[in-house]
Order: structure tokens, then sequence, then C-alpha cells
DNA sequence: ATATTTGTACGAAGAAATTCGTATAATAAA
DNA sequence: TTTATTATACGAATTTCTTCGTACAAATAT
């Protein structure tokens, strides 16, 4: 089963990705550069992702330590997916176009992509 | 101002974006045919819809028509926007690989990103 | 030892999104 | 004309997500 990281979710699974590890406290005041929460909001919402199986927790000391239970690149995936199929029709092209005509790439991207499309056919 | 749709709300511009112009019903037909939801679901979602302005609708015959207001580009955009922040990190290079790497795009989509690329320097 | 700080648990309020039932008007069918 | 169908309006229940307050335990400082 697929599980969906909320927007809250997600900018906290951010955190989490980055630091690779982390306490509320961790996350939150990362958070707290951004937006401005409470710090019970914060580790509600980490409660809410351990039950829902998002992160994992190390509880043998006092204060908790998270982990990310799904990678970022689930995480990309499943965004793409979701994407792909509510606004780009299903093709993943115009998705491609879309993002490179808006978002100017620099050079070093555009090149990146185009040397991982040297190697690249595409299914017949 | 930016108007994000929600997800319910996207399913329906879909339908519109494709029909360009649709009733009540008509959007309702072609939900039915992937979820189950009641037919006053979707009127109630697409009178909210016009009361925010994503939708505007000509009343003069009794069965009212709408059209979209923001266009399908538009709602791409905000939508790359989001998780190009959320979960790549605000590399636009990495969605695209991504997106390349695990949508398998045909040939011809894949050569209609060559050819993209081609006139595009990006910026340095 | 006592007070303060730092942490988790948890219930519940608030907000946003979704779903549906009922009322009522207009059109179409009998 | 009477009945059935098809529409919109709209209030309200539900569900999901977010935010926060309060209680209480553990660690630290005075």
């Amino acid at each position: 089963m697929e599980i969906k990281p909320t927007e809250s979710e997600l900018e906290i699974l951010q955190v989490i990705w980055k630091k690779g590890q982390c306490t509320v406290r961790d996350v939150h005041e990362e958070l707290a550069k951004n937006k401005d929460a409470g710090y019970t909001t914060t580790l509600k919402l980490m409660q809410i992702m351990h039950e829902k199986g998002l992160v994992e927790r190390d509880t043998t000391a006092k204060t908790h330590l998270y982990k990310a239970l799904i990678t970022r690149e689930q995480a990309q995936q499943t965004a793409l997916d979701k994407i792909i199929s509510t606004v780009f029709k299903g093709s993943t092209s115009d998705l491609v176009i879309q993002a490179l005509g808006h978002h100017r790439a620099s050079k070093d991207e555009i090149d990146a992509i185009k040397s991982y499309l040297e190697g690249f056919g595409g299914k017949d």
C-alpha cells in the first residue's frame, strides 16, 4: 500500500532526509526558520507520521530519534505520478518540456539532462 | 493571487479541459467511470469552484454550462513549482531525470524532448 | 532537595475538503 | 393536467489535516 505524505509531513520529511536522523527539536528549529508553529505541533505531526509508518523512531533515550521510512526518491515518484496523471494527461514528455520551459534550468542542468538522454533510446 | 485547486477540483478541471465546456452531468458521468460519488457532490464542488473563481458558468439555460478559468498550463506550473520545492530540493533537472527514468517515455516522447533541448542552451 | 527546563502523550479545538440529503423549481412525459 | 425526471441551491454531517493546551515524567540547574 502506498502512503502519501501530506504537505506538512513532507516539510518534516525534508528535514529528516537532509539530516538523516532527527529529534523533534531538530525538525522544529529548522521549520521555525520559515514558518511559525508551536513545538507541540511538530511533535504531534511526527507522532502521527510514526503511526502511519512514514518514520521510525528510537525511543531508547528520553529524547526520541526519528528516521524516514520512505526515501526521497519514493516521495518524488509518488508526487510525479500524481501530477502526471492529474494535470499532464499522463504525458511524461509534456511534464519535462513544461518543466524545462518555465524553470530555466542552468546550463549544467541542461547538460546533465542531455547526457542522460544520450544513452537512452526510449521504449519503442 | 494564486488559486490552488484541490485534488477533487483538479479531477473536475481535467474533464472540463478535455471537453472545453461542461454541464455538471457531463463531469459527473465522466468521474463516475473511475470513482463513485453522488451527483450532488460533483454539483457542490463545481459551485464552490465557481465561488473561488476557478470556473465561470453560463446560467442562461436551466442547465448551467461551466468553463475553466485557469488553463491546464497554469495548473501544471503550479503543480510543478510545488513538487520541485517540496521533494526535489529545487532542482528541475532532478525532476526531469527522475521523470524520464521511471516513467518510460516512448521513443517519440524522448525524441520530442531531445529536439526541444537542441535549440536550448540553458541560462549560464 | 527543590525549581526550572526539556521532553513525550494525548485530547480536543479549528480549519479545510468532501460528501450527501432535502427542498424546490423547471422541463419532459403520460 | 398530473406525474416523473432533471436541475440547482444550500445546510449540514463527515473526514482529514493542522494546531495547540495541558498533564506529567525525566533531566538539569540552583
